[in-house]
DNA sequence: GTATTCCATTAAGGTATCTTAAGAAGGCTA
DNA sequence: TAGCCTTCTTAAGATACCTTAATGGAATAC
């Protein structure tokens, strides 16, 4: 369980044996259900998160009670209510199970130790970082440039893993458009 | 003119005397007048950048020859085509300035050496780098629900620094509306 | 100081997407 | 097996936003 973790952040620094037991023992593994929560907006959030295995959302309510996904996460992939992480403010968001997983967590006194024992754990998290920023400013240019049957068509591409894993309307909801556009959007490239 | 650049490490990560001149003799200072690019798309991106005085556009074209504006920069931001700086592919974005400004930029190979020399270097880039993407989820956030003129009202509120600096039709574009739809929202806002 | 470009505004007609409502298929659960 | 969720689909009418075109004032260049 721990190897997809260990292997996720060798891809980007070196570390040591040594370094790699420190992590290991720093994180908790938390399974999940269906549907279960692991995070609920207006609670604290004070772990950093990675999946193992499964498949979970990052999403929040509107005014309305309207729920908008702001992003899926997959074996492999880390997902947070950032912000709330950071500031130790209330969280915003909620994450939940789309099926039965299993997330390894870390608390911020455990992460903040390791970055002022490993350096490269800085390191990483910076890369990481800067990776999701990048990918993030290209949904924004896409969605701000794009077609939904354009924004639709690159997700199936890209993510073509994620896609077989969630239901129709989450993805309407990730693309910013209503369940009912994107059927019809389908129905169109049938067309087509 | 470093000044405001150490500063605004040190409001982050504590830095000693000695690696604050280290870093000051790394960047390099970079003056452009109004419209003047300082990265076109196509060009390699080696540096990262950093506005210490004016104010600077980051956009990109679409196939219909569209801008696009995804970030603006003004005084003690930080502002660069992040992906083609990683992965060193030639830039996808343009940067250029839209009132005489002053730009203080590091050439990725010193930027490297002050991670390995500098522990603090990577974290600031860390934190700063995860700011940044919390900025840009609340803002995805806010582009999938919520309606142009309250992105409107809320970037008026939150960057009333900014919107002093820049003529309508750029806003237009960052809020990712027409110039004419947003001039019909204004005056919408002065009937109610 | 005049010509020219840039910028904001207005308005008419068009398109993408939403809202609401309804029905049908599939899969759990009792 | 029956019944209930969950999910996807269809369609009609409503709305937000776009496209195009034209105007006038302000800024800039010559």
């Amino acid at each position: 369980m721990y190897d997809l973790l260990i292997g996720n952040i060798r891809e980007l620094v070196p570390i040591t044996e040594d370094e790699s037991k420190l992590i290991q023992k720093s994180f908790e593994p938390i399974t999940l259900n269906r549907k279960q929560y692991l995070l609920q907006s207006g609670e604290p959030c004070n772990h950093m998160r990675f999946i193992s295995h499964g498949c979970v959302k990052l999403y929040n309510l509107d005014e309305l009670g309207a729920e908008h996904i702001l992003q899926f996460g997959i074996s492999g992939w880390w997902i947070n209510d950032l912000y709330a992480y950071l500031t130790q403010k209330p969280a915003t968001f909620f994450i939940q199970a789309i099926s039965e997983s299993t997330v390894l967590q870390i608390h911020r006194d455990r992460l903040n130790e390791l970055f002022d024992k490993i350096h490269m754990m800085d390191r990483f998290f910076r890369i990481k970082t800067q990776n999701g920023y990048v990918a993030l400013q290209e949904r924004t240019i896409n969605n701000m440039s794009q077609s939904a049957e354009q924004r639709y068509l690159d997700f199936i591409v890209r993510y073509r893993d994620i896609e077989q894993q969630i239901p129709q309307y989450m993805l309407a909801s990730y693309l910013g458009v209503t369940p009912e556009h994107l059927s019809s959007i389908r129905k169109n490239i049938r067309g087509h």
